[in-house]
DNA sequence: AACTGATTCAACCGCGGGTAA
DNA sequence: CTTACCCGCGGTTGAATCAGT
């Protein structure tokens, strides 16, 4: 069955919007509001465009407190450390980033920090090619390491040169536990947002399980798209249009068990391999990465298959800053959520 | 000054989720 | 349970603008 049009098509005016109609949008929205319903908003105030097209207006145009200049280096730093995190979710990304939208963010991304990583991203690989063809070549007759080792150990902002050694996080330095801190922010935060994990490991034989409260489960094997910071959000809760992010953090219903390794990863030390196999798992955000980062599955020379590269700990990328002040934020919540579903985050959109 | 290709970003489109009837 | 509708999201488009020649 074919879905209905959300309005009449032959009867709004597409395009740029006029300052006419900017005017009467704002002065209707800030003096009624939208009445909780778009569609019908713009034949009551004798607007010719569509009510998505009137939403859409209003929360990227004419809602108070946008910021329309350009972004700051914090903000490009969270936006990279949230995408490596979450993916595309800008509507998630933007509630971390008052005054922002996702459209905006998007955009931003899309045109130029995707070019601007990218252009440092070639940069470091020539020149750390160029210095392992070097060292190669020198300790060749004396030792043969795999090249992974090698990068990883020298290497260990490989992915994300560009970052503060403060996002990075100790995950990317090879001489600290390379999981727990940032995993473990991560871990309490998905509690706070409601969930629980599971640490109790003993019932699961899958490879990286997700609970959800309601019962049912999702098996990360079956959902290859999947990723513990995807559950940070709620594809029923609106975030990104909100002025005040925070008061509508969703609260998540579902727990997470992990990997059931045989006695390998216990407790919480297994969350880290948790994620390695969610993000492996990602097929879809994995190949955008790759396509981002020149990444061409070891057949560049510099990345062999099978090696833990940086990927491995993607999730410690999140901005421990955002974490903390996520869970300040939802601190400060109503315990009173209702539930919203994990399900939406796994599989392919 | 004129042309052309690249870039930006506002707006559109279609889809999935939620929910009331 | 099904249907119809609305909302919100992410991907895409295309007009406007910029930069280079």
């Amino acid at each position: 069955m074919g879905r209905a049009p959300c309005c009449d098509k032959a009867n709004v005016k597409k395009g740029p919007w006029s300052p006419e109609e900017d005017a009467k949008l704002k002065a209707y929205i800030e003096q009624n509001g939208t009445g909780g319903n778009w569609i019908a908003l713009p034949q009551k105030i004798g607007l010719k465009r569509c009510g998505k097209s009137c939403r859409l207006r209003w929360l990227n145009y004419l809602r108070p407190n946008l910021k329309h200049g350009s972004f700051s280096e914090e903000e490009d730093n969270i936006i990279c450390s949230l995408y490596i995190s979450i993916g595309s979710r800008w509507s998630i990304i933007a509630a971390q980033l008052p005054g922002r939208t996702d459209n905006d963010i998007k955009n931003y991304w899309n045109t130029r920090l995707k070019k601007k990583l990218l252009g440092k991203q070639r940069k470091e690989q020539a020149a750390r090619r160029a210095t392992l063809r070097q060292e190669i070549k020198s300790e060749s007759q004396s030792f043969m390491a795999p090249s992974g080792v090698v990068l990883n150990q020298q290497t260990p902002n490989y992915y994300w040169p560009e970052l503060p050694s403060s996002a990075i996080m100790p995950a990317m330095n090879p001489s600290q536990d390379s999981h727990f801190c940032d995993q473990e922010s991560l871990k309490s935060l998905l509690i706070k947002l409601g969930g629980r994990f599971s640490d109790d490991h003993q019932e699961s034989n899958m490879a990286s399980t997700v609970y959800p409260l309601d019962g049912s489960c999702i098996s990360t094997q079956d959902q290859p798209y999947s990723s513990s910071m995807n559950m940070l959000s709620s594809s029923g809760t609106s975030i990104a249009s909100t002025e005040s992010p925070c008061s509508q953090l969703p609260n998540t219903n579902y727990a997470v068990s992990g990997a059931a390794g045989p006695s390998t990863y216990q407790g919480l030390d297994r969350f880290p391999v948790e994620l390695h196999e969610l993000m492996y798992g990602n097929q879809q955000q994995l190949e955008s990465l790759e396509s981002l980062y020149g990444i061409d599955n070891g057949a560049n020379g510099v990345m062999s298959a099978g090696e833990t590269t940086s990927w491995g700990n993607v999730s410690s990328l999140a901005y421990p800053q955002l974490v903390s002040e996520l869970e300040t934020c939802l601190q400060n919540q109503p315990q009173d959520h209702s539930s919203f579903e994990v399900s939406s985050y796994f599989g392919p959109k």
